[in-house]
Order: structure tokens, then sequence, then C-alpha cells
DNA sequence: GAAAGAATAATTGTATACAGTACACAACCC
DNA sequence: GGGTTGTGTACTGTATACAATTATTCTTTC
């Protein structure tokens, strides 16, 4: 193997700095994902900004766009963390059904074999599920899992659907740190992961939608079960 | 027939006045569609507010909203109204039709005969857009396809799905003061609203979804076309 | 002790000021 | 004249002040 030569420009261009709105914004969400809110939690402004050291308009900001895409609640003139029912998780999962099924066709259609890169990333991510399994390490498998779909996601030509399945998977992301807790379900999970994975390897577009179909099964029964665990505790509580 | 005994609760929640932030946006939204805002054109902050006699602050907003639902552009550090290439009316049509034959499917599951209300509202606009093509109304005829949208929409018990739909055909409103404008073209339109109708009236889903399809059809081709002579508009100017 | 009402506090909505950045155009040099 | 640099202007990003609204607490009264 020669080593290509390559070339390293001495001057790279700078990253730019995001606006302060939009860090909020990513904050937000990863701490809405993070498991540690209360689902119906009150999101007040001053707090926020408060805790990340900002003024309130960059909050405001990132609130509304998290409110727009469904990733907050707003309740009356104030903003809170999603309260999500059975009818809720239903919706949602029909949608991402649609929504997925098609995505994975489309990424099978074009996925390109590990090496050249298209897939190296996806079998990347199913790698470190398949580690964080053997390590007990929860959290490990919760990120794997969501590589994997960015990685997949990423060979779906049409944006705005990579976009749209984004957003939906998001909003059951903050029960995945109740429902991928579980060793079996992990595995359960991970098998799923495999298939969706073979099926993208061989290009096979019926065949990965009907992974990605059963997969989707797994996750929701997962979450019916998690949303009915909380409200009983909230019943208890 | 019998009439059955509506329960009319004598006291109805109030209609909250609406923000600033919230009207700019709908005001926004009514002048991006209504055809008289060119293409990539700039959106500035102090312009807009100025207009709207409103300050910066709730214009930003709905500028963000407005973003974040994919209805403007941003570039850079500020937004524009957006510029369509034929890629993204594919992806958008794409996307259109996955999301519009389920919902069409589940309205028509959920349809009930048109004095019970349900279609009630769908056969008002059906009604309406003859009407409009009989007096060679284009506009009227526009506002009636959007609320024989609204109608059957309306049926459709997954809100989530709903909002979709409703997200994605907004980001083409723009472009139906060109396609809708033409006669014979309205008429196709028209014949694609009667067969939904239709389908939805005998209740039968998979019927109601093949007539979306068609009609989807027929929109996506106006729109390319229209899209097409845009192109070829700003190459002479 | 419960209910009603007033006072007070907390919170959001909007405007505005100021700072930083990008843009456009003029002056300048070879 | 073509390119380059300087300079003013326009625009956005953020903070903050104040107004309006909503929630809460404390009296007062029966």
């Amino acid at each position: 193997m020669t080593r290509k030569p390559v070339f390293r420009p001495s001057l790279v261009p700078i990253r730019r700095a995001a606006s302060l709105g939009d860090r909020v914004y990513e904050q937000l969400r990863e701490h809405l994902h993070s498991g540690r809110v209360r689902a119906g939690e009150p999101l007040r402004e001053v707090n926020l900004a408060a805790e990340l050291g900002v003024s309130r308009t960059p909050v405001r900001e990132a609130l509304g766009r998290l409110a727009s895409e469904g990733l907050v609640d707003v309740h009356g003139r104030s903003f809170a963390a999603p309260a999500l029912t059975g009818g809720d998780l239903q919706d949602i999962y029909e949608l991402r059904l649609l929504l997925e099924t098609e995505a994975a066709k489309q990424a099978a259609r074009r996925a390109r074999s590990a090496d050249e890169s298209g897939l190296g990333q996806v079998q990347d991510a199913l790698k470190l599920a398949e580690k964080a399994i053997a390590q007990r390490n929860a959290e490990a498998f919760i990120m794997a899992n969501r590589q994997f779909r960015a990685a997949w996601l990423a060979l779906v030509p049409n944006r705005r659907l990579e976009r749209a399945v984004e957003i939906y998977a998001s909003h059951v992301r903050a029960l995945q740190f109740l429902t991928l807790r579980d060793p079996p379900r992990q595995k359960a999970v991970l098998r799923g992961m495999k298939d969706i994975y073979r099926a993208l390897e061989k290009r096979n577009a019926e065949e990965a939608a009907a992974a990605m179909r059963r997969y989707l099964g797994i996750a929701r029964t997962a979450m019916q079960q998690a949303a009915g665990e909380i409200a009983n505790e909230e019943k208890v509580a």
C-alpha cells in the first residue's frame, strides 16, 4: 500500500463560533434527553438562563425552536418538558414506522460496502454497541444506538426525510434511559440493529424496511411498558 | 332521522390574545405564501419590524420558528425566502406522498357522513372550488383548495401526522399561485379532489390512498413545470 | 375555619441599547 | 483597469429594562 500524499493546507477555515442561541438549543436538547428532567417539569426562562450563564434572549429563542419541533410542550405562555401519554406514543410510533421504513429503503438502495465508507460508520456503531453490552455499560449502549441511527440516516438522500426521522426519534429519546437500561432488552435491540445492517449491506430495500419494522416494534413495546411504569410511579407519589 | 341533542357548554374557554410573536409568525407565513415574495429574497429583521410596526424581537422569534419548520432558508446569519430547486421539490413530494396517503387512509376510516358533520366541511370546500372555477376566480379556487385540505386533515386522528402533512404542504404553497392560476389545471385538480372526497365518503381507505396518490402526481408535475418556468425567467433576467 | 379579596411576587412579552460582524463602496496602488 | 485595502454602513446577536400578565400569599370577613 503506497502512502497517498495528503495535502495539508497551512490555514484551515476557522470554525465559526455558533451563536449562543444555537448552543443553548443544543444543551437544552441534551438536557431534556438526559433523563434527568421530569416529564411535565416547567422550563423557566430565568432559571435556565441563570444556569447557563446567558441572558433570557437566547434561551427564549432555543425554547421557541424546541417547541416548534415538538420537543417541549407549550403550557399557556410558558414551556414544560413534554409528558407523553400512551396515545402520544402510539402516534409517534405510527409516524416513525411510516418514515423510517421508507428511509431504510432509501438507505439500502444507496449503501456502499463498509470499506468504501458508506456502511463503515454503521458497522462501527454496531461494534460499539456490542462492546457496551459486553461491558454492561448502559450509557455507552445508548450512545452507540444513537450513533447507529445517525450513521444509517446519513445514507438517506432525501434530507427532509432524514430530518423528519431525526425529529420524531428524538421525541421519545428521553425514555431511552428507561428502556435501554435493561440488558435483555439491549440484546433484543442489538439483534434488530444487526438485521438492519445486514439488509443494508445486501442493498435489499424491502428487507431493510422489514427489519426496520421489526426493530420499531421492539422499541415501541419497550417504550409503552416504560410509560406505564412511569404512570404508576406518579400515582404512588 | 332524529336530531341528536348536542351538548353545548355554556362557557367556552376564551381565546387568549395571541402574542405579537404569534401574530407576526402568521402574517409572515401568509406573506411568504402570497406569491409576492421573490424566491431567495432576504428577510431583514429591521425592515419587517418596521413594516409590521413592531420591534425586532417578535419578528426574530417568528423567523426562528419559520426557519425551524423549513419555511424560510437560513443564509449564514440571516434569513431569506426559500428558493426551491428541482431536487427540493422531488424530496418534498416524496415525503408528501408518504405522509398524505397514510393520512388519507386514516381520514377515510374515520369519516362520517356529510350531515353528521364529519365530511360536511370537505363537501363545502369542494362546492366552493367548483364555484370558483365557474366564476374564473383563481384566488378563490386556491383558497377553496386549502380549505379542502384543512377539512379532510381534521379527520386524521394522529395529530403529529396532521401537523407533518400541513408543514410539507406549506413548503410548496408559494408556488400554488403559479400552478393553480391555469383553468385546465384547476379542472384536473378539482377532479382529483372529487375522487378523494368520494373515497372518504365510501370510507374506503385504500381507495382514498390511491386517489391521494393520483392527486399528488398532478400537483407534482404542475409544480415542477412552474419551477422550471421560474428558473428560465431568472436566466433571462 | 373556609371563602373572597387585596397585595405581592414571579414570570413572560416587548422594546431598545449596544457590541460585534459582514457587506458595499470608495480611494488607492501598481 | 484590475486588484487591494480602508472605511463607513447595515445588519445581526445579546443583554437588559420595563410593561403586562399570571400565580401566590396574606388578610379580612363571615
